[in-house]
DNA sequence: CTTCCACTGGAAAGACAGGTAG
DNA sequence: CTACCTGTCTTTCCAGTGGAAG
């Protein structure tokens, strides 16, 4: 049935020239990184002496998700390769996604992994199966037979559960595993509370210098949606959309990600309307596309346990919306609940108090410790920090698929 | 200052999966 | 094949914790 399938399919998007642009993980080249023209110059000074094969300051950055840290340390990092190619150093950056690869041997594996050219080096990266040490003693290889100077950047460095890797990184030249190769340490966080829980020791070796990414205002992410609005054909776009677009982000908290999700979501739900423009109106529904489609991302490959305990705590808020906390055992009863009728074993209570913090760590939710005082012990409470009903929608349309 | 209680969260351990090296 | 590696998920045990009332 060739023909029925022809009208199914637009032949011609209406809406959008080059989509990339508004892709997540689309790296803009110089020219688009819009706002940070501060942040990028301090960046290149402190990496500077890589160029002429010396060892880059480590660095760590703070700031907000979707402020542009991991971006612009992507693109200070692929300049200075550029540059060192050019005054004949060996230069190269290796990126680490630290929310992905959480633990020390996962980590020194990407690293290494992604630094290792087998045909140079000989040297083979499993993925898994070797101990630490190995890992890291193949990686000194790695480095010294191949490069100058290596950049590792670890993206979202408080995810990492241990610090050990830092200490590792950090000294390896002066415990003389490495001869040849200088490292240079570049930590992202989002959280600012990070540094104090790091140990003093990788405190004072990786924060030789620190940035503050502060969130972008409603002018910058204008111009930030202005960049990339070659992403439609022309005329698509009507002219109050970015606007608006911009100032509904920067209420909430600045996020150039979610602008550009905003941006995309919008185009699409004209596409699906059959609009041949972009109506302003959109965007509103565009932004709670987002929101949900943010919070099926996060709870992406989580166990079904994992999501029972969630839906426990948020018809919980759904029945009594003006309590604005619930207790682990309150929360616990539900959940039993939950099981029966999935037909599915419970867990331990300890388990779920486990679930529930892992929840808290990625600010689905919201813990506060009590006292209920004269022999009533104490307690912690539980808020969903999403809106119930998306919760719940959410969790409903996972759990048929 | 002590007592009381419901709950907290660290620690240890086991079962299991998925891998390397020789 | 055996020895060994890490990582995940879970249970069991138990020494705290906080703070109002006594």
């Amino acid at each position: 049935m060739p023909s029925s399938g022809d009208d199914l399919f637009t032949r011609e998007d209406p809406i959008f020239e080059n989509k990339e642009l508004l892709e997540i993980n689309h790296l803009p080249e110089e020219g688009r990184i819009v706002g940070r023209d501060d942040e990028i110059s301090d960046l290149a000074n402190a990496v500077n002496p890589a160029i002429f094969g010396q060892s880059p300051s480590n660095l760590l950055i703070y700031g907000k998700t979707g402020t542009g840290k991991s971006l612009c340390a992507k693109h200070i990092s692929a300049q200075l390769v550029r540059v060192a190619k050019e005054e004949g150093v060996t230069a190269k950056f290796a990126y680490v996604d630290c929310a992905q690869d959480n633990t020390e041997t996962q980590a020194v594996q990407t690293i290494a992994d992604s630094l290792n050219d087998p045909e140079v080096t000989t040297i083979k990266i499993p993925d898994k199966g070797l101990s630490t040490s190995t890992y890291y003693k193949r990686l000194w290889k790695v480095l010294d037979s191949q490069y100058d100077v290596v950049l590792v950047i670890l993206d979202e460095v408080d995810k990492l559960d241990d610090d050990d890797i830092l200490m590792q990184l950090s000294r390896a030249g002066e415990a003389g595993k490495l001869t040849d190769c200088k490292i240079g340490v570049i930590g992202i966080s989002n959280k600012i509370k990070y540094k104090d829980r790091m140990d003093e020791r990788v405190k004072s070796s990786l924060c030789e210098r620190e940035f503050v990414f502060p969130p972008y205002d409603a002018n910058q992410l204008r111009d930030i949606m202005q960049a990339r609005s070659d992403a439609f054909k022309n005329g698509v776009l009507e002219p109050s959309v970015i606007p608006r677009a911009a100032a509904l982000a920067a209420r909430e908290h600045g996020d150039a990600r979610k602008a550009i999700d905003i941006l995309r979501y919008a185009g699409e739900i004209a596409q699906s309307n059959g609009s041949k423009t972009v109506r302003e109106e959109f965007v509103v529904q565009a932004r709670e596309r987002a929101e949900t489609d943010r919070f099926r991302e996060l709870i992406r490959g989580s166990t079904p346990h994992s999501r029972y305990v969630l839906q426990a705590l948020a018809v919980l808020s759904l029945n009594r919306p003006d309590e604005d906390g619930f207790r682990t055992t309150k929360i616990f009863d539900v959940y039993e609940e939950i099981c029966r009728q999935e037909g599915s074993d419970t867990l331990s209570l300890r388990r779920v108090r486990d679930l529930l913090k892992e929840h808290a760590f990625l600010d689905i939710i919201e813990q506060s410790r009590h006292s209920g005082g004269s022999a009533e012990g104490s307690y912690t409470e539980h808020q969903l920090l999403e809106d119930p009903d998306v919760v719940r929608k959410v969790l409903v349309e996972t759990d048929e698929a």
